[in-house]
DNA sequence: ATGAAAGCGCTAACAT
DNA sequence: ATGTTAGCGCTTTCAT
C-alpha cells in the first residue's frame, strides 16, 4: 500500500501535522526533526497525496490548456512547442497540464472541455485564436486564464504576446538593409491581431526609409492556410510584373509556400528573390535555401503563460499584465544584396 | 462556493447516501427519489469533487499519455492525432489525460514523468518508440499501461498495433497488380517492428507473385529521419540503373523525400515512376501528385488504447492483450499503371 | 429503499 | 517547536 503521512509520522516518531509543517514548509521544524522526517520520507518514498491535499485546500493542481485542433495538428511544430514549454513549466511549479483542443467553429451550444464543467482546473491557458463565443462561455466559468498569442476581443485577460511588431520591422528593415525596395508583404487575413501587426511594422519599416508603400505589393487574405496561402499570394503577386525583388511573407509556412511558387516559376531564392519569413518553425531540413526568418521562443511563450497563470490564481488578483515576448533576426540563405541584372 | 453532495442532500430531502447512490447508480433508489435527486443537482448545477471521490476510491481519474519529444513534434501530425483518440475517448470514459514527453534519449538516471513518481495516473499509455531503460524503469513501477505503435521489448503488456505487414502486402499488391515489377523498398531501420514488419510484407507480396526479391532494390536504414531519410535513399536507388518503376515508401514522410529527390532528378510520378506510402499523414495540400498510401487509422490507435488500458484497470488483471487495428489502401495520384517507354 | 456514520489522507487552526 | 483535532466532500458499510 502507499504510504501516508501517518506512516511517515510513525517512522519518524512526530505527529502527523510536523510531517505535514516538513513537506510544505508552513511552518517552523527544527533542523534535527526536519532531517527525521526526511530521511522517513525517503525511506518509505512517501508521495503526499494529491486529493487528498486537494480536498482540504480546495484547489486541483490541474491547469487546462486549450487549443483548436487545426492549430494542435498543424504541420509546423508551433503549438505543440509552445505546450512543451507550459508542460515543462508546470513541472517545477507543481502543476499538471491538461490538453484538450476545442473544434475550429467551436459553437455556442457545444460543451466546454470537460475539466471546466467539472472545474477539475485551477485555471487555463488559450493558445492561438479561438472563436469569440468560446471566449464569452470560458468568461462566464470565473475561472483564471491566460492567452497566447491572441488578444482576445475585450481585452481584459492576462496575455503573453509575440512583438509582432518589432519582428516585422527587423525583418523589413533587414530586406532594406540588403538593398531592396520593391518588397513585397504576404500575409494572413486582417481578424487575427498578429497579421495586422506584422503588416503594421512592414509598413513602418519602409516608412522610416522613405519607401513609398505600394498596396499593390501587399497580399494579405486568410482564403487559404499556410503553405498554401503563401503560393496563392506568390502567383497573384508575381504574375504582375512589378519587379518584386524581396518578400516578407507573415509566417513560414507561408514563405514555404512563396519558395515553392518561386521554384517552380523558375526564380531563384535568393538570386532573384530574397525571401524572410516569421517564426523560425522547425522547417523541413530539406529546404533550400535555408530560410531566414525572425525568431519566435515558443517555449517560452508556453513557459512565461504559466508563470503569469501560476501568478493570477496565487494572488487571486486578475491582473491584466500582457507580456511581449522578444524576437530575433534569424539570417540564412534565402536573403541576400540586391544586385539589379 | 461550489455545491456539494450536501447541498444536494438538503435540497432533495434526502441523506448524502442517498444522492451518491443516485449519482453513481450503486444502488437501487425509487423512481420519484432519484428524480428528486437528479432535479435538484441540475438546478444547483452540481458536479462531484475529483478530489473527494479520489481520496476515498483511492483512484485519481487521471491517465498519462508518453511519447518522446521527437515524436510530439514531429512534421506530420501522426501522434497528435493518436493523442486526440485518446483524449476524446478519455473524455466519454471520464478520464482526464496528463500529457507530457520524455527525451529521445531517456536515460536511466532521467526522472519518471512526475505523475508516475507521485502515482497521481491511474495508468499511462506509451505512444511510439521509446528509450528500453524507460520501460524498464515505469515496469518497475507496476503502473498498468498500454502500448500503441511499438512492441517493448519483454512483450508483455496490452498494444495496440497497426496491421503493418497486411498494409505493406497492400500497398506492394497494389503496385505488382498495376503491372510492375522492379518494386523497390525504403524503410527504416530494424530495430523499429513497424519497419519490419513493413520489409516483411514487402517480401511476401513479391513472393507470392513469384517476383524475384532483389536485395540492390531495397534500402533501410535509420540515418536519417522521415523526408530526409527518402530523400536519401531515393539517391542511393536511383543514381545506380536499375530500371525501377515503382517504389514503396514505409511511411509518407520518407515517400515524399522520394518525391522531391524524383522532381529534382526529372523523373515524373507516376508516368516515370509509381509511388506509394504508408499512413496517410495529413500531407501538404501542396503535394502534388497527391499520395497513394496506406491509411492508419490514427483517432482509433488512441481510442482503441484507452479503452484497452481502462479495461485493465477495471479488472486489475494485466492481460496481454493485443489489437491489430486494420489498415486501408488509398490510391490517390501517385501510382499508375506501368508503361514502358 | 433510505439513512447514519466511519473514514479516505491531508491541511491548518488551535493548544501546549 | 510540536501535537491534537476538526474538517474538506465523498463512498460505502451497516442499520433500519
Amino acid at each position: 500500500m502507499k504510504p501516508t503521512i501517518k506512516d511517515v509520522a510513525k517512522k519518524s516518531g512526530v505527529s502527523i501535522a510536523t510531517v505535514s509543517f516538513v513537506i510544505n514548509n508552513s511552518k517552523p521544524v527544527s533542523v534535527e526533526t526536519r532531517n527525521r522526517v526526511l530521511k522517513a520520507i525517503k525511506s518509505l518514498n512517501f508521495r503526499p497525496s494529491n486529493s487528498a491535499r486537494d480536498l482540504v485546500t480546495g484547489k486541483t493542481g490541474n491547469i487546462g490548456f486549450i487549443l483548436t485542433d487545426d492549430h494542435f495538428l498543424r504541420t509546423e511544430p508551433f503549438y505543440t512547442r509552445i505546450f512543451l514549454g507550459t508542460e515543462f513549466e508546470a513541472r517545477s511549479e507543481g502543476y499538471y497540464i491538461l490538453l484538450t483542443t476545442i473544434k475550429r467553429d467551436f459553437k455556442e451550444t457545444d460543451n466546454l472541455p470537460r475539466f471546466i464543467i467539472d472545474r477539475n482546473v485551477d485555471g487555463v491557458i488559450v493558445a492561438g485564436k479561438v472563436p469569440h463565443c468560446f471566449i464569452e462561455r470560458l468568461s462566464a466559468s470565473n475561472l483564471p486564464a491566460v492567452f497566447i498569442d491572441y488578444i482576445p476581443p475585450k481585452n481584459d485577460y492576462p496575455m503573453v504576446l509575440i512583438d509582432n511588431i518589432q519582428g516585422a520591422l527587423m525583418a523589413t528593415n533587414h530586406l532594406i538593409s540588403l538593398g531592396h525596395t520593391n518588397i513585397a508583404f504576404i500575409g494572413g487575413g486582417t481578424e487575427h491581431p498578429s497579421w495586422v501587426d506584422r503588416l503594421k511594422g512592414y509598413k513602418q519599416a519602409l516608412e522610416s526609409s522613405n519607401i513609398p508603400i505600394k498596396n499593390s505589393l501587399i497580399v494579405a487574405n486568410d482564403k487559404f492556410q499556410g503553405r498554401q496561402n503563401g503560393f496563392n499570394s506568390a502567383k497573384m503577386l508575381f504574375s504582375k510584373k512589378n519587379n518584386i525583388t524581396a518578400v516578407f511573407a507573415a509566417n513560414d509556412a507561408m514563405a514555404i509556400g512563396v519558395l515553392k511558387y518561386l521554384r517552380d516559376n523558375g526564380k531563384r531564392v535568393p538570386q532573384d528573390v530574397s525571401l524572410i519569413g516569421f517564426d523560425d518553425i522547425e522547417a523541413d531540413l530539406m529546404l533550400s535555401p535555408t530560410l531566414s526568418t525572425i525568431r519566435v521562443p515558443k517555449l517560452e511563450l508556453g513557459t512565461e503563460a504559466l508563470k503569469l497563470l501560476v501568478n493570477v490564481i496565487k494572488s487571486k488578483k486578475s491582473l491584466s499584465k500582457k507580456i511581449l515576448v522578444p524576437v530575433e533576426l534569424i539570417i540564412r540563405e534565402s536573403t541576400s544584396i540586391y544586385s539589379p541584372k
